[in-house]
DNA sequence: CAAGAAACTGGGAGCGCTTCCAGTCCGTCC
DNA sequence: GGACGGACTGGAAGCGCTCCCAGTTTCTTG
């Protein structure tokens, strides 16, 4: 009989011909669902073997409505701000937990409009199974995209209003606490802090666990200038900070980078750092490790936010109903901190 | 009439109907070939936006034999290679230059076996109209997958044997050069070298690039010590040329966190910089300024590669046999090397 | 040993879209 | 005025897969 043309890959249908078996059985074989005996089972994985097949997705998501892909949708628009190491180490984290399954990851950067348009076009067309959504900003609209669709969401940090259904979260708030509460062991008390963008939640919980610190301490929490998490937004929130408040010893910048701005401000003053000042950052980005003194910092387990936002969703996927996830944050002592004092 | 069901996403049919015409007439109006007289044409497309139709993907790849999505493979095993900003950058470049088409972008991690083997999969089952691939080391069985497959592979970076039909790359040889050639302008003369791994071709080229301005002024460019591109391999490839060239006066190591990680070393032996020793890094990543001093590097069009890769490669799914493209880098004179000298 | 249950099989009807092609409807030209 | 050509239309055949369901085979069990 006619054997396959080699031009064109083999169908469900060759390998059903050539097992000797119905196009269901073969189906059914693939797909590891009952009803299919040994023998049958072992022809079809042979024939599977030998004609190299491999079962064309279109076709497959056609009949199941389900396309074994999720979105990762960054709602950015700087390229300064995705630029960062932070969404590679998050994508990267995704990218190993989706191995051992066979999704798929699309990338979507949805801060431009153009963007935006096209997550909805990829939402409303079903060509994703589901959403991890990042960063969006308080009065973001993508959070009503979360609402208006069918298909799963899940947050990589909690929006500024309203808890969404399903997210995963570093602990920002008890991680600026610990950041400054070793500031406070190493002796500091006029303590200021350079805040993120209000806006977005994670900076909204960094202060506030900053000044829970100070009022367990009681110490006054009114040193504060606000950036927007970049270097060059650290440094100029840092001379602000040196102009207004020039008795302060202790800086906690929410944001490595913006600790990087701080630290050089400080040196171009003269302030010796951690001699006059102690500099806590927040992230523990490579960055950390290349400033001068190398910078004490919150750990936040970037990789783990991205494989834990990616197992919630393939969770939920599959049935499951999870709840929201927060992963602890740790402090890493480095130079620009000096050992907190005993006692 | 019976209008359709609101829990069902409306199909070509419900717009065809809406509209009074055929099936077809409505797939030529929408899609914009020809054979349509004007008013059907917009009485189509008053029906698809009364009914907020959208396409469905796998339906059309099914018919068409055309996914719209092309991918990024990143042939990198350890996380903090793929964690530095330059990847972030190029998906930002080639997000932007994905925006106006309707293609979207797969990403795929191809270090891990279990990502190589999620590549092919993806490639065979033709997830996928396109790929770009980056990162490839000399000997990486992956060049194999550009000859085997059918889909147009456009490579981001030579890979270091085999010119591959399309590329990308920037101009490593030249930028190395100029790196050196302003370290030599700059009146140094016992110049050292960290490379990155030579069996990558950015490595491998940057190297040459060095040698042929050393050799143009009649240099020895014999102290040379290897690294694989990282902070730590730089500082500690910097450890071991203190050690045997201890008489050097300047450095280009051949990625900005060697060189941060050369400056590291270099202010531990006290060794000023560049008052002593002149340091020059090639990426310009966000780092070459957080550095102190600030560093001298080549900058190379990171987003540009993205995005002109991914021209490159729309170009070849249209029907195009581009030729392959070379970005040219420049010299950006910051902290950590002297003013040359003139004359 | 018969009868009912359980396990297995494969035909066939879609999933929503594109596209070929045979047919219809005009306007035009000799 | 009839025939011809071009513009347009819509029926129908897939694209490759899943899954329902009716039918068949095999195994229990009283």
């Amino acid at each position: 009989m006619d054997t396959a043309p080699p031009d064109r890959s083999p169908t469900l249908d060759d390998v059903a011909e050539r097992a000797g078996v119905s196009r269901s059985v073969a189906s059914r074989a693939i797909n590891n669902v009952g009803n299919v005996s040994a023998p049958k089972r072992v022809a079809v994985q042979r024939a599977v073997r030998e004609l190299g097949y491999v079962p064309n997705p279109s076709a497959r998501a056609l009949a199941t409505n389900r396309v074994g892909a999720v979105v990762l949708a960054v709602a950015t628009d700087e390229p300064g701000i995705f630029a960062d190491a932070f969404f590679a180490q998050v994508i990267y984290g995704i990218s190993v937990a989706l191995e051992p399954t066979d999704f798929t990851l699309t990338l979507v950067l949805a801060g431009r409009p153009e963007g935006r348009a096209k997550l909805q076009q990829i939402v409303r067309s079903r060509r994703a199974d589901g959403i991890m959504l990042m960063n969006l900003h308080g009065d973001d609209p993508l959070t009503r995209l979360a609402e208006q669709t069918t298909v799963p969401v899940v947050f990589g940090g909690r929006p500024l209003r309203g808890e969404p259904r399903w997210y995963v979260d570093t602990d920002n708030r008890g991680g600026a606490r610990l950041a400054t509460e070793h500031l406070i062991e190493a002796g500091h008390r006029r303590i200021a802090t350079i805040t993120g963008p209000l806006s977005l939640d994670v900076a909204e919980s960094r202060h506030r666990g900053f000044r829970d610190a100070m009022a367990v301490a009681e110490l006054p929490a009114t040193r504060v200038e606000h950036a927007d998490f970049s270097e060059a937004g650290g440094a100029a929130a840092m001379t602000r900070l040196l102009r207004a408040h020039p008795d302060l010893d202790a800086v906690f910048a929410a944001s490595d980078n913006m600790a990087a701005g701080a630290l050089r401000v400080l040196r171009a003053h003269g302030r010796a750092v951690p001699g006059d000042v102690g500099v806590v950052g927040f992230d523990d980005l490579p960055t950390a490790q290349h400033t001068d003194p190398q910078l004490t910092t919150v750990h936040q387990p970037v990789r783990a936010l991205g494989a834990e936002m990616t197992r919630m969703l393939l969770s939920i996927l599959d049935g499951a109903r999870p709840t929201p996830l927060i992963l602890p944050t740790r402090l890493v002592a480095r130079g620009s901190t000096r050992t907190p004092v005993p006692g």
